[in-house]
RNA sequence: CGGGGUAUAGCGCAGUCCGGUUAGCGCACCUGCUUUGGGAGCAGGGGGUCGUAAGUUCGAAUCUUACUACCCCGACCA
């Protein structure tokens, strides 16, 4: 058993931070509240990365870079925007450094203070739109549909290796359209698409929904998000797609010429998702015995261990593991053989177990003798022996199959953790005592909201969208509610 | 920013109260032999400006002062 690992149950946030730690997804880095993602990690952000990316260029969108500097003046064009962000921002004011007096180091150069300060991009909005303001002349050059990658910064008081951190990875996506429909049209194909990616890849179900205006993004009009319930019964916001309006346009002046002659404003979306889905990914799945990844983003899916005694046992196990490798890599899987002799296979069970790799194979004198194979699922911890000519096949299934398992498992967390709550009292106790998502009617008043995040610390995760109509009375104040919303304490 | 705490080998810690040979333990690391179907055993070995600076003293990891960094709890947040 991994007992260096502390166990959910008894501290569900030190074992997220061991685990991150201990499966060498990441570690805190010299930078205060900056992390270095290690090999391990990265390669389960460039799977989920590359099957993002083929979604967005799949809807039309194309990649482009812009800068990470951007000047204090363009953040202060848009009102909402820079009083959501004017408090966590990292700002550049000196381009030098020089050696000091005492010949004891460096220091800032007092004569390279730069006439207008750089803001290091908490997202690029401004900058955007400055730009796309000399791109978009006419109808013609719409829509227009950008998406970059990159890192940016956000000075955050308290971090979380991956759920909270001053500088994260992320894309944004920033779109500018000829009507308000068009772009409300964007910001739901871009909310499904990461509803659909953290369901089919992340194997993670996700509540859809707008945001509250507390909640949601500085500078929008509507949110939407997806929230995920982690097995903590706390919801963590997993992506987000938002309608700006013409607010960005008309902050930055970008209009265009419609077909009938007239000058408009561009209507915005934009959108994104971050490295937290690393934090997700972990806490939705994990176990006391570490990681466990959906097949879909496992950079190795499968895993051979050999045991052996002795180098000519080694060879011949090698020989038909290599086989097997080279057939299942035939199948599109992904595959490492760990023929290390440093490590004993006890060793090397436990620590793919760690960082969660899907299905292993041993192959041992045993098995050779008898024509089989040991598999065992990172999944449900099962083992089986099967005969060896049958593997290839077997595990090309067993992929889908571990990949509907851990979705369906979630779902059932889900739901098992979902509840509908009518009176203040229950709501409280609900809250406090087992977490989780709770549907209850909601007035619809900031101050209302307010309220019960101060007495019970949840929050408004999503207004659900469409076919909830269902009038009530608001649990909180008894006035008239429309539909019922989702609460939780959220990361 | 408020309140509390910590700083000794790569990591985790003991030693500090009550100053006194060569600063110690576990893990990790290196070498050798034996091992290999669930985190191997034995033997040997390497690694330290005790956070920084000043002070007290014959003598400081240990006492004093200042500084710095980090952690936890609050307020703020993807």
């Amino acid at each position: 058993m991994a007992d260096f690992l502390t166990k959910k149950e008894d501290n569900y946030a030190q074992w997220y931070n061991d685990l991150v730690i201990k499966a060498d997804l990441a570690e805190n880095s010299a930078v205060r509240g900056c992390m270095v993602i290690k090999p391990y990690g990265y390669a389960i952000w460039e799977k989920a990365q590359a099957e993002l990316d083929k979604l967005f260029k799949a809807t039309g969108h194309v990649n482009a870079y812009f800068p990470l500097f951007i000047p204090k003046s363009f953040f202060a064009k848009e009102a909402d925007h820079v009083e959501g962000f004017a408090k966590e921002c990292a700002v550049v004011t000196h381009y030098r450094l020089k050696n000091s007096e005492d010949g004891k180091g460096i220091e800032v150069d007092p004569d390279a203070k730069l006439e207008e300060e750089l803001i290091v991009r908490p997202t690029s909005e401004t900058i955007i739109w400055n730009t796309y303001k000399n791109w978009i002349q006419s109808y013609r050059d719409l829509p227009l549909l950008i998406n970059q990658w990159a890192n940016v910064v956000r000075w955050e008081m308290r971090t979380r290796l991956f759920l909270r951190t001053a500088e994260f990875l992320w894309q944004e996506g920033h779109t500018a359209h000829a009507t308000r429909e068009e772009a409300e049209e964007e910001t739901k194909t871009i909310i499904d698409l990461y509803a659909y990616f953290a369901e089919k890849f992340m194997g993670i179900p996700v509540l859809k929904g707008f945001k509250s205006d507390a909640e949601k993004f500085a500078g929008a009009i509507d949110t939407y998000a997806i929230e995920a319930l982690m097995q903590d019964g706390k919801a963590l916001q997993a992506g987000t797609s938002h309608f700006l309006g013409q607010n960005f346009a008309k902050a930055f002046d970008v209009q265009f010429t419609d077909k009938s002659g007239k000058l408009e404003h561009v209507w915005s979306t934009s959108w994104g998702v971050s490295t937290r889905l690393m934090g997700a990914l972990v806490m939705a799945h994990g176990d006391n015995n570490g990681l466990v990844l959906p097949p879909n983003l496992a950079p190795i899916q499968v895993v051979i261990v050999p045991i052996y005694k002795g180098n000519s046992q080694l060879d011949s196990i090698s020989q038909t593991a290599l086989k097997i490798k080279s057939e299942l890599e035939a199948k599109g899987l992904s595959v490492k053989y760990d023929d290390r002799d440093t490590h004993k296979p006890g060793f090397k069970f436990a620590e793919y177990e760690l960082k969660g790799v899907p299905l292993r194979l041993a192959i041992g004198p045993r098995d050779i003798e008898n024509g089989t194979i040991e598999l065992a699922r990172r999944d449900t911890l099962s083992k089986e022996t099967i005969a060896i000519d049958k593997v290839t096949d077997y595990a090309v299934k067993l992929m889908k199959e571990i990949q509907e398992n851990i979705y369906n498992k979630s779902l059932q967390f889900r739901n098992d953790n979902s509840y509908t709550v009518d009176s203040w009292e229950e709501f409280k106790e609900s809250i406090n005592n087992r977490g989780g998502f709770i549907y209850a009617h909601w007035d619809g008043s900031a101050e209302t909201e307010e309220r019960i995040k101060n007495e019970t610390k949840a929050t408004i995760r999503v207004i659900p969208v469409g076919n909830n109509n269902e009038e009530g009375k608001c649990v909180y104040s008894g006035k008239p509610s429309k539909q019922r919303v989702v609460f939780a304490k959220a990361y």
